[in-house]
DNA sequence: CAAGTTGCTGAGGTTACCTCATTATGAGGT
DNA sequence: ACCTCATAATGAGGTAACCTCAGCAACTTG
């Protein structure tokens, strides 16, 4: 076999593509350090500060995972106090999960530093290359 | 606070980027559904048959895992008769890792199909947005 | 050739998921 | 009122893909 090249550092499009996303995601952990909060953790929170307090097996299908899973998730936000289970008083047996005070803040926060974060990401592109982006990405999804 | 858009399917660029890598991932996953093979193991035999047999450590590093994990992928490998070990004739203490003949087929093969899958993901796009695409990609690279 | 280094792997841990069974509650039928 | 079936959360236990650390064999070097 001959031996090509010695390491281009990826070329084609799915190549280039996920170099991207792992640059993305390791700058995304770095942005969540401040907090010592793990992504998924981070994601749930984000869910609650955003569409607010809610039911378990809401939070589960927002975040695509199984309800038995968000049961896990919530028990480590609560340990950190960033919400609070609380019963939900139309169905005894629900459980609404709702963002302390210090969860909803944490969340804005979080959230803020994930704009600036993109903001300095995709920053390297001019306005109408992000521009060119966007729509070339939301082709992508059809 | 309002209930804004019953669902909008992500506007920023980064949820945007993840939207499409999502979908790429999954794609992905079922392009290997005919060789039942995971996508770590995939990905193992692709270095394999493209960079040729070598040693466990140096999988690892491509792989960029540690290399008792890599030891964990190469039985796998080895289970399903993809691969063997042989001993490495420069050092008794390093074994070669190197993909058999039906190691190799089912690599190409696969690589072959990931390529097809790509054609038809990108293919969305006309080659100028390809073009497009990959400058802005390499762009967030630097 | 003793001393330190390196290559692989056993043992055991972590994380983030999962399924299945269980318990409590709700909703509908008779 | 009661019985049945569906649904909400959770306990128990499992899996996949990683990890670290310790140990052993084999290499390198002063």
């Amino acid at each position: 076999m001959t031996a090509e090249h010695p390491d281009t550092p990826e070329e084609s499009l799915p190549e280039l593509f996920w170099a991207v996303a792992r640059r993305l995601r390791h700058q995304s952990r770095r942005t969540l350090e401040p907090w010592e909060i793990n992504p998924g953790h981070a994601r749930a929170l984000g869910v609650l500060t955003r569409h607010g307090a809610q039911r378990l097996s809401a939070l589960a299908d927002h975040l695509h995972i199984a309800p038995r899973s968000a049961t896990e998730v919530v028990d480590g936000l609560e340990e950190r106090g960033l919400v609070e289970r609380r019963p939900d008083p139309a169905d005894r047996r629900a459980t609404l999960v709702a963002p302390t005070d210090e969860g909803t803040r944490v969340g804005t926060a979080i959230r803020a530093a994930r704009d600036a974060e993109a903001g300095r990401f995709f920053g390297h592109l001019s306005p109408t290359d992000r521009d060119h982006l966007t729509r070339l990405l939301r082709t992508l999804l059809d």
